[in-house]
DNA sequence: CCGCATAATACTGTATCCATAATTATGGAG
DNA sequence: CTCCATAATTATGGATACAGTATTATGCGG
């Protein structure tokens, strides 16, 4: 039986470890005990490690020498740090999606966005959140820059450490289908600066929900 | 006798590897023997592999599952990827530089600069480039922003993969002292919005230069 | 009773070993 | 002579074993 995925065991590993680190299952600060998890998945602890160190490169993990590895902690400096960066860099893959994009592409984008819709009118708060991560990740594809796509998405994986979610906040959903009626406008109408500026705009909006949140948190510990 | 650097085995390996990449000594396309490179180092594969996960993270090598290591190779659409995206965060590290930094620090800057200078009085093309790199490198920390620095100095090291340096162009030492001239001046003054512009035409100028080469290339292969 | 030193334990880091898959070489058939 | 198939070789990927260091517990001294 021949594997249809050649994919190496420690990739396979770090995409599971991922997964439970964005579910907040191991919680940043933690101690990951490699044997214990090894074993766990039924693996040795080489290819383990291998994604270990994969996923400290991303920025997921810290790798102490000797002391073991730590999910990261993101601090409120950081999320300050990032958004800002992410606003810019998302502001440049809107804009340059725009001079590349066929109207195939925008039309593939409208339907996203239309799901962003119906997920806003049925008040499905999960939905609009996968349907939000799709369309600014088409946006980023769309954009045609390897390079530019892979320091997004890198930065993306650090702010899915928080667990606090804007979208939970009250009113937010509502502001953010604006925004993004808006970019979509100017993605359709093929005003490249107007969409980089409107997509800056709804990164730092999303900040800024983030930050009120911050202050008074909804139930988390 | 205590290691007074307890750093692992595999972050020196990754350290080596890398120095050994930037001077080109491994080539971009040519396989990374895993056992030869072990035995030549004196230590065993493990180390080895994780520090080649290391770089593959950072961009500098491949690793095709079950075909073993290469050193990326790096395309002119490569290039011309990156470095817009570099004029943008560099820009934005001279920005927020300017906003951050103390008049020490300027003063720090200013002496990193005054070596380009006596760098270029002399001809010294080698010590010119050092010069820059830290000059570069010294705006990029002035910025504050942990992660902005991290993304800059990643995608820095992919564009120390390709052999060609427009320094070496006739006229661009020259030209580039010219632009780190007003750079400079532009961080004296405090003026973050002039400083982000110059710096952002700086690189993409350098890309530029670096276009003309390939085009009339001096004597690389 | 508290603090420090020493010993025991446990985990990280490295090496060695084995299995599997890919590549290359060799031989035979067309 | 060329092309394909099969076998041998070689390298990658994973598992296991071992060494060294950090942490924790325990006991002794103050």
């Amino acid at each position: 039986m021949t594997h249809i995925a050649p994919t190496a065991l420690y990739q396979e590993v770090a995409e599971r470890l991922r997964q439970r680190i964005f579910a907040h299952e191991l919680t940043p600060g933690t101690w990951i005990d490699e044997q214990k998890l090894a074993e766990q998945y039924g693996i040795s602890r080489t290819p383990l490690r291998e994604a270990l160190k994969v996923l400290a490169s991303e920025g997921l993990v810290e790798l102490r020498p000797r002391r073991g590895c730590y999910v990261t902690e993101i601090s409120r400096q950081d999320m300050d740090d990032i958004f800002p960066l992410m606003a810019m860099l998302e502001g440049r893959c809107a804009a340059e999606a725009v001079n590349r994009a066929s109207p195939a592409d925008i039309a593939a984008l409208g339907e996203i966005h239309e799901r962003l819709e119906s997920a806003a009118r049925d008040g499905r708060i999960d939905a609009f959140f996968e349907a939000n991560q799709e369309f600014h990740r088409k946006i980023q594809e769309l954009s045609g820059n390897r390079w530019l796509l892979s320091v997004v998405q890198d930065l993306r994986k650090v702010l899915k450490l928080s667990r606090l979610h804007s979208l939970s906040l009250e009113g937010r959903l509502q502001q953010s289908l604006d925004e993004h009626r808006l970019i979509m406008a100017a993605l359709e109408s093929g005003n490249a600066g107007q969409a980089e500026k409107l997509m800056y705009d709804h990164l730092l909006s999303g900040r800024e929900a983030l930050a009120r949140m911050e202050a008074a948190p909804p139930k988390a510990s």
